[in-house]
DNA sequence: TCGCTACATGAATCACCTT
DNA sequence: AAAGGTGATTCATGTAGCG
């Protein structure tokens, strides 16, 4: 797969962001986050109860002719980003009801591979000024692979521990982006009318790619994909036509501290951990041969062999194998995790044999 | 507009969902609810960590080939419940990331308005056993009108009222549907997959019909929909083809309790209740001619003549007009609900004119 | 500096009837 | 059919100003 060189990464691309991704390379790009216009379709002006305007999204890339017109750029942009994600690669898109549904529908029939819908929940949505409907307190992402059964990068410890200690969950709670973070011209004016927030950018680059990655955003506004991402230690591009905006957003990432030290930003998932055979427990010595290990009830024994395989019986016979195998045979289970399953004694407890794993583990940096 | 004959309504019809509302008249509903199939493509068998075995959804009905005979069926049931949707109804889907997209899309296409897009939010979903995912916690409803511009049921206050009075949101915590609410076979295995709780289609039916109003589930189940449209004093019409599940169905709603007294039910908007013409106060001597009236702050006033119109002044001169003109052209904004907003005195104590109007509409009772 | 009030504002598909 | 009148309608934050 290329690598971009340094000089085409980190900057920010001013064009049309179908363009800009055709000129890139296939499969060089390991996450793109995309927030496109939502195609609002907004009626006139709309008068808060207090008679101040809502400053709505006005802007000329918002408005297309019909449904047909914005379905075409979607799948356009979509499938220009496909090209040059790596098959290992993901991508993001957030939207509202007004877009998602198509959006949605498009990277599906252009092969893209749902992994998950999120859900942003907004603490200070604006309210429904009138009455009548439900208050609008969300956006979605979606996040899918480049195709089913494609391998793709989850950081699943990193979002468990950001989530103290729970599973991260498909909806997030996050306010809006305003304050000292919200960007504004010289006069106070809000920079651009839907600058996302960086926890939100935050969370979707962390979870989804490592240190040293290549993030890509084809419609990167005021840059806060940018600005996250290097703070996370990854790699960005960016593509946008405004100049306005790409002004701002330079300005913002120039100003952004960079990640300190890339160790502290990689989260390895567990299961790419180097392996250890159980052999090696015995061969340093953390386990004699003939040892007894026992499950954690104490029902089930078995003896240590010297080759790192396990003996054991039960009412059934004896078994002979991987801790993993008798660990199975022995429960009547179709498979077990040896390396949880089974206890060692030391100092009077018994301990799982994963503490001596991960002594072997840490022992090897 | 076709009125349903009493022996139409309340009853499951037996058969393909499509062909049963192609043979109800058009224009006869007033609110559909559906819960299609989820297209969920689900791979092989799904383990716990313990090695159970998760009871995922496997039934024939579930099964499609392609996303393209998905979508045909989709917008095939669409197209006729928008049919005999009355033009005041509306439609709520409920589906997943698997579906939610095609069907959003689809409706849209169709000529259907999107209204607002709902998560449920599941206080106790699966986690992702594997750890490869974010832990699917939502499912997505689409609430639409049946097109653009029409006039459709919002029952804002009860909503509001429901969530301790602040606006209700577009996203609604609630647990799956399970204990005692779930359906169970003689041998306690659940009589259908994907049973929704009775208080996600609480808030279905209460925000958006009126007592009275005819309910229709086309993918009726085992007739959550059903039992609740009884509960809230809706009739209901349920189509089903699969002989178990309406047989369970019907058992259940006939074991439903009906909705106490229609009137307990009733949440008519403000905008609905009856007009009164500031001039009957006057009228009825319930303000005299010649009364000073203030607003809230005592910032301005008027006074009050025979006819029922006021009479004030400020800075830029003299007005006269109605409550509201008056309230407006005085304190310079572009508009003023003169209810709220003018004050007369009684027995000491400032009270807004609204509290009169109030008085009138209970004696016309 | 602190506490209070007032004011501003955010991806918004935001009314309905009579004349 | 277009225009005008009535009257219904907001939550969480951040900031500015005042005493």
């Amino acid at each position: 797969m290329p690598i971009l060189s340094p000089d085409r990464v980190n900057r920010i691309l001013v064009g049309d962001c179908i363009a800009e991704m055709n000129a890139l390379p296939a499969e060089s790009v390991d996450l793109v986050f995309a927030d496109p216009p939502y195609n609002l379709q907004l009626g006139g002006e709309l008068l808060r109860p207090n008679h101040t305007r809502v400053d709505g999204v006005e802007e000329d890339w918002d408005k297309f002719h019909d449904f047909a017109t914005y379905d075409r750029f979607t799948r356009d942009w979509l499938s220009a980003a496909r090209r040059i994600l790596k098959p290992t690669g993901s991508l993001w898109v957030i939207g509202s009801y007004h877009n998602i549904f198509r959006v949605g529908a498009a990277l599906q029939d252009i092969g893209f591979w749902v992994l998950n819908d999120i859900v942003w929940r907004k603490t200070n949505p604006m309210p429904n000024f009138r009455g009548t409907r439900f208050t609008n307190a969300h956006e979605t992402l979606i996040w899918c692979s480049r195709e089913r059964d494609a391998r793709y990068r989850f950081n699943y410890d990193a979002m468990k521990a950001l989530n103290e200690e729970l599973q991260m969950r498909s909806d997030w709670l996050l306010p809006i982006c305003g304050g000292p973070e919200r960007l504004r011209d010289d006069d106070g004016r809000k920079a651009h009318p839907t600058q996302k927030p960086e926890a939100l950018l935050y969370r979707v680059i962390m979870s989804s790619s490592r240190p040293g990655d290549v993030v890509l955003d084809p419609f990167f506004g005021t840059g806060t994909t940018g600005a996250v991402a290097k703070r996370l230690g990854r790699k960005w591009i960016g593509i946008e036509r405004d100049a306005s905006y790409v002004a701002t957003a330079e300005a913002r990432i120039a100003a952004t501290e960079e990640a300190p030290d890339p160790d502290l930003l990689d989260a390895p998932p567990k299961r790419q951990a180097p392996r250890i055979p159980f052999g090696w427990l015995v061969e340093r010595g953390l386990l004699r041969p003939g040892t007894m290990l026992v499950d954690q009830r104490r029902r089930v024994a078995a003896r240590v062999r010297a080759d790192g395989t396990l003996i054991g019986e039960n009412a059934l016979g004896r078994h002979h194998g991987s801790i993993h195998q008798v660990g199975a045979a022995l429960t009547g289970l179709p498979a077990c995790n040896g390396w949880t399953f089974w206890h060692y004694e030391e100092a009077g407890q018994w301990k799982p044999i994963d503490l001596l794993r991960e002594r072997v583990r840490s022992e090897m940096n």
